[in-house]
RNA sequence: CGGGACGUAGCUCAGCCUGGUAGAGCACUUGGUUUGGGACCAAGACGUCGCAGGUUCAAAUCCUGUCGUCCCGACCA
């Protein structure tokens, strides 16, 4: 290719819209342009790299044995209303009219579509298992696009679906796409780690995220160097230990606490009592009901933990107007051991079973308890692990010390069991004709947003540093005459048409531009290798090695071809 | 949806407080000089100041509304 004649709209100044590093570079670099919040254009190097890790994602995928199939990104909202989706997801689902006022919908995933396939298609446990997958665009109306292509209106996905007659044949379907995914995103010359998930509305019992740590990710991951346990914040557990019991001190005392409505002050003198004695009451609404949610004073409550653990399709913290009719007092003295309406559940978190001696809010503003029981006082309907771990705490599985660490979401693996295939009817008949439903698992890549988590995780501060693998093109050549006659353009046309031979992809900056632009130019887009060829090294019969990121060195102009072989395969 | 900031040339931004001829740098065009890490000189072209109302003799500037962008939060498969 001849930079010339191509479309690589480079900018000198970081365009405003730009906050972090990887969307400055993926605008400045030329590789997309913003249309309108959330929606962007690719240009020709961002549409390259991103048909590059399109590519190693296929050749894994296929190597796994999934099958490639494309479905319509269009959908009727009768599979969504069947899967029950139409409600749960109705927030992210993109919804337009016809010309006959019939809706439909945006696909933001495709299990409805791929469930509905397949339950016409497969009819026998000997037709499984069944791997099918997609790269297709999805649509999510996100309450904030954000961060270039990291968080999208519309985005391109990869996704699979295994089909199962099995609970083990799911998990080996499972395991076949967790190693892939390892493989893809290695591969792609990602820094990456898989992590225990929670599987949020989508269903499902088991999952893992595959993440890329950047401090700009919009995921906090909890994991332990010694052991290797690692989860997402929302999933993450440690050892804590419980609240130690003390004596069971005398009944519960209730006194003044006029004006002290955070654990803080009332963890100051006069009262004095401790974050780790004191009860933090918190009042949600599930699904439109009430509950009333009991965790450590120094602990903080985990709402992803509390929907999973309910099986709420929605909660948020109730408002004041809504608690004071329910408890009689506002927030700040709340409690759950006196003057609680027999029909609110009361849910507890782990940590404080068996916890006496503690303190709490009476309901009555400027009130509070003492002597607390959580068994003698509280009555608790379920206890959940609820609380959100923190740094620092020992790891459940070796006792070591926990680390957290920002991370970019760049895949997701769940093993759905049934959800799916029960409502969509994919059923099949097993070995002794009985009817039973598919065991599915669903599969997905963000395959823009792993372009950018590329950029993201390589940089340096002239620009993107491409791991070769996924690299507009390997090689740039660099002549600093461009004129058609002239020696170095001749040298540099026959070490293009030389490479282009072997198979390799080049770019001949052909520009007629002063060399630093050229320089500064190739540095910023990320070419793995640039050749640079003048007056003054040809003389002496010698091309210019630049790595990206690295030393410039000499070499022979009819080594080229060996060096540069060389070069990119010390790199895969 | 709550809080904040911003919207002026293709891009980055100044001007707004204190109303009165719309600016700079980069990019672009032409000519010349340059030519190994984003050149220099000269001349030029480029704007309904996001949009709609209002106040005023007069609005980029003040007021109201609206749309859009970005940040924080909430939310999030």
């Amino acid at each position: 290719m001849r930079w010339s004649q191509y479309f690589i709209p480079t900018l000198k100044e970081t365009p405003a819209e730009a906050e972090i590093l990887s969307h400055k570079l993926l605008l400045r670099a030329g590789l997309v342009r913003k249309l309108t919040g959330g929606l962007y254009t690719f240009l020709p190097i961002g549409l390259r790299v991103l048909r590059k890790i399109e590519n190693i994602i296929r050749e894994e995928m296929n190597r796994a044995g999934a099958v490639e199939v494309l479905m319509p990104a269009l959908q009727p909202p009768e599979i969504w209303q069947q899967s029950g989706r139409y409600e749960t997801a109705r927030d992210v689902l993109y919804k337009v009219k016809d010309r006959a006022n019939k809706e439909w919908v945006l696909g933001p995933t495709h299990e409805e579509v791929i469930t509905t396939l397949v339950a016409g298609e497969i009819s026998s446990y000997r037709q499984m298992p069944k791997n099918y997958y997609q790269i297709q665009v999805k649509f999510r109306d996100e309450i904030r696009p954000r961060f270039g292509l990291m968080r999208a209106k519309e985005f391109i996905m990869k996704d699979a679906y295994s089909f199962d007659a099995s609970d083990e044949g799911a998990m080996v379907a499972y395991r076949k796409m967790y190693d892939a995914y390892t493989r893809i995103f290695n591969r792609c010359g990602l820094r990456n780690f898989p992590v225990e998930a929670d599987t949020g509305v989508i269903g499902g019992n088991h999952s893992h995220e595959f993440m890329v740590p950047a401090e700009t990710g919009e995921n906090d991951v909890v994991y332990c160097e010694a052991c290797g346990y690692a989860a997402n914040i929302e999933k993450a557990t440690s050892g804590l230990p419980k609240t130690a019991a003390r004596e069971l001190g005398a009944a519960v005392e209730k006194f003044a606490t006029p004006g002290v409505v955070t654990i803080e002050a009332l963890g100051k003198a006069p009262y004095s009592v401790p974050a780790n004695r004191q009860i933090k009451t918190l009042v949600y609404i599930a699904d439109s009901h009430p509950l009333i949610i009991l965790v450590r004073g120094d602990d903080q409550l985990n709402e992803t933990k509390l929907l999973a653990k309910t099986g709420a399709v929605a909660v948020r913290p109730a408002n004041a107007e809504e608690i004071v009719p329910l408890l009689g007092a506002k927030p700040g003295s709340l409690g759950a051991v006196v003057n609680v309406p027999a029909t609110v559940k009361v849910i507890a978190d782990e940590r404080l079973r068996g916890a006496n001696d503690m303190t709490t809010g009476a309901n009555e503003d400027g009130f509070h308890l003492r002597n607390v029981s959580m068994e003698r006082d509280v009555k608790v309907s379920d206890w959940f692990d609820l609380r959100t771990v923190t740094k620092g705490e020992p790891c459940a599985k070796c006792g070591q010390s926990l680390k957290i660490q920002r991370a970019i979401e760049v895949g997701h693996v769940f093993k759905l069991g049934t959800k799916y295939s029960e409502k969509l009817n994919a059923n099949f008949l097993d070995a002794e004709g009985k009817s039973k439903p598919c065991v599915m698992g669903c599969y997905g890549i963000g395959v823009t947003r792993t372009l950018q988590a590329v950029i993201e995780q390589c940089n340096d501060k002239d620009g993107i540093v491409w791991p070769v693998a996924v690299a507009p093109f390997a090689v740039c050549i660099t002549p600093l005459v461009v004129a058609k006659d002239s020696p170095v353009m001749q040298l540099a046309e026959k070490i293009y048409t030389d490479l282009t031979a072997a198979g390799i992809e080049v770019i001949l900056d052909d520009r007629d531009d002063r060399p630093g632009v050229k320089f500064k130019d190739a540095d910023l887009v990320g070419f793995p290798l640039r050749l640079g060829i003048g007056e003054k090294s040809m003389a002496k019969g010698e091309v210019e090695f630049k790595p990206r990121g690295g030393e410039l060195t000499a070499i022979k102009a009819d080594e080229v071809l060996v060096k540069v072989r060389e070069f990119l395969a010390s790199r895969v």
